[in-house]
DNA sequence: CTCAGTGTTCAGTG
DNA sequence: TCACTGAACACTGA
């Protein structure tokens, strides 16, 4: 699920069910991975009976602004994700939905915190890469503290990118991958943009040309918050995107042939035709 | 059974 | 010290 719509659309739904609330019951899975070597009454401890003041987003990581410190910190992985019950059905239509999709609370549930007026918030996550930590100040702390400039938020200027990028050998992919250099994009993210701004992704971060840099700025910018504004439903992407064809199609949406190849350790698909 | 996967971290190398 | 690369992590689903 995550790269930074979802994130955000994750967020969205944190501070639509939990602001202003109160953590009136906590369920916490014991699971020290996810955990990151917490226990369950550490947990506990810490959220039950807060209130919820915000909800913060950084990069691709998660917080609640809480009336006691410390507070909930979350990273959804590969497969994590918040949830909400779902909206009760008129009638309950038999059998099929009973056993996909609807059960609640969801299968690999992590913590479950029900709040003042019986809402609910799930963070789940089946491959368990993700992670819910504590921490007294998110922003100054790691992992948080250690990220790049967000990529929805705070865009540098194209002089200051092309600064960013005057030092980088590595694939440009594996640049905008890091998570310290731009916070916030991932794998569909970064082929979408570098297909957009024209540039092949195999291209030494230091490489690109001044107007090179500047597209990818603009691209970038224009890839976030068109797909936070879709609130990551990609059926709403614009249908030219690289993002509709580059998992199953050997051509875009646009007819270029598409090439696959591992580029900073991910599955990465380009045009070589538009992108140099 | 095998393999890839929307992400990060760590060890080893230059 | 920094930057880079690739393996590891843990599990699902095709």
């Amino acid at each position: 699920m995550p790269e930074l719509p979802d994130v955000d659309a994750a967020r969205v739904i944190a501070r639509r069910v939990a602001v202003g609330r109160r953590i009136v019951a906590v369920e916490c899975a014991d699971d020290s991975i996810v955990f990151d070597r917490m226990r369950p009454p550490e947990v506990r401890r810490a959220l039950l009976g807060r209130r919820v003041l915000g909800v913060h987003r950084r990069g691709k990581h998660l917080w609640l602004e809480l009336d006691r410190r410390p507070w909930p910190c979350f990273h959804f992985g590969m497969t994590g994700g918040f949830h909400i019950p779902s909206a009760p059905g008129r009638k309950l239509r038999s059998s099929r939905l009973k056993s996909r999709g609807r059960e609640w609370p969801p299968r690999f549930t992590k913590l479950r915190l029900v709040f003042g007026d019986g809402g609910e918030l799930v963070m789940s996550d089946a491959r368990r890469l993700g992670r819910i930590r504590l921490r007294h100040d998110p922003a100054g702390e790691p992992p948080i503290s250690l990220l790049g400039f967000d990529s929805l938020l705070e865009l540098p200027s194209s002089r200051e990118l092309r600064r960013l990028l005057a030092g980088r050998s590595a694939p440009i992919k594996a640049v905008l991958l890091d998570q310290s250099f731009s916070a916030g994009v991932g794998n569909w993210i970064a082929d979408e943009v570098l297909y957009q701004a024209r540039i092949d992704p195999r291209r030494p971060g230091r490489s690109l040309s001044p107007a090179e840099v500047s597209r990818l700025r603009a691209r970038l910018k224009y890839v976030m918050t068109t797909a936070v504004k879709a609130g990551a439903e990609s059926r709403r992407f614009p249908p030219w995107w690289l993002f509709h064809t580059r998992w199953d199609q050997d051509v875009s949406a646009r007819g270029e042939k598409l090439r696959r190849a591992t580029i900073g350790g991910r599955t990465t698909a380009w045009a070589p035709a538009v992108q140099q």
